[in-house]
DNA sequence: AACTAAAACTTGCAATTTACAACTATAGGT
DNA sequence: ACCTATAGTTGTAAATTGCAAGTTTTAGTT
């Protein structure tokens, strides 16, 4: 357990089966891909089709049909950019928005039994490190620069 | 930033594209859900089928086919075990190892870029943070337990 | 003002991926 | 011998994806 990539591997992927399963809990039935979406487009502000596609590494054709099938279920609305009329800027629906809450909680609560854990310390040890690291992969000059906030 | 989801998902949205990004560099072209899968088997031993599906959350049906067409690739190597003939184990070939070893390096080559953004100490502070979190994570009698090491 | 190139987004279509149900074969208990 | 459970595979239909080609709008050039 000395390899760096192995403590990130284990931790993304049980991470990302939490993301999996918090998609169909509590009345919410949606995809992983889907779950996504709402996170990413409720984190930014109004963002256009190409920002979201790309901070998720979507291909923007498959992200386009992606958000139609969200505009079907009511979750999400897109907008024309005044300012550019070529652009479409996205944001939840109060349902959507209710979701993408829901999901949050339930992975809230989660992680908060995951520190349940350990210590106050170990806690805000582990918070400060996952936001140091964010930090750090942001200042790369290499692959993943575009999932920046 | 004060939410800890919102931290741990810009992470593991940054270190899953990384993963993506690895699979086409240098010689290898595989996809994302193949490098997974020649991860996991590579760090078991001589694990079954069910085993590795159900760490990687994947349905066991997807999984056989998926390990149909690695083995079609050479990468991947079935054997029934001698024990029990409903089973059988998996295991790389030299050119599977081959493969996973060159994603690996690329990741800690990448990994080593981002720690060199940061001092000695907080590295080391990062590494243990991921190993105990996800010691805590192993201990939660939630979901996601079976990605257990 | 007309022309050209590029950007943002959508659609057609073919190929890959996936999921559920039904199947085979082996194991294990009674 | 019989019944049930487990490991894995296959059929088939549906969902996802990716490339190429399309539309519309913007911006730069002459």
């Amino acid at each position: 357990m000395e390899n760096p990539r192995e403590l990130f591997q284990i931790m993304t992927r049980r991470f990302g089966l939490l993301n999996k399963y918090c998609c169909s809990v509590g009345g919410c039935d949606i995809s992983l891909a889907q779950s996504h979406l709402l996170y990413e487009i409720d984190r930014r502000h109004k963002p256009s089709m190409q920002e979201v596609a790309e901070a998720l590494g979507t291909e923007v054709t498959t992200f386009s049909r992606q958000v139609q099938s969200l505009i079907q279920m009511n979750l999400v609305k897109k907008t024309p950019d005044p300012n550019d009329r070529r652009v479409y800027t996205l944001s939840l629906t109060a349902e959507g928005n209710m979701i993408a809450g829901m999901i949050d909680q339930q992975m809230n609560d989660y992680l908060d039994e995951v520190f349940s854990y350990m210590t106050e310390f170990e806690k805000e040890t582990v918070l400060r490190s996952v936001k140091l690291f964010n930090e750090a992969m942001g200042k790369s000059s290499r692959c993943c620069a575009p999932v920046t906030g």
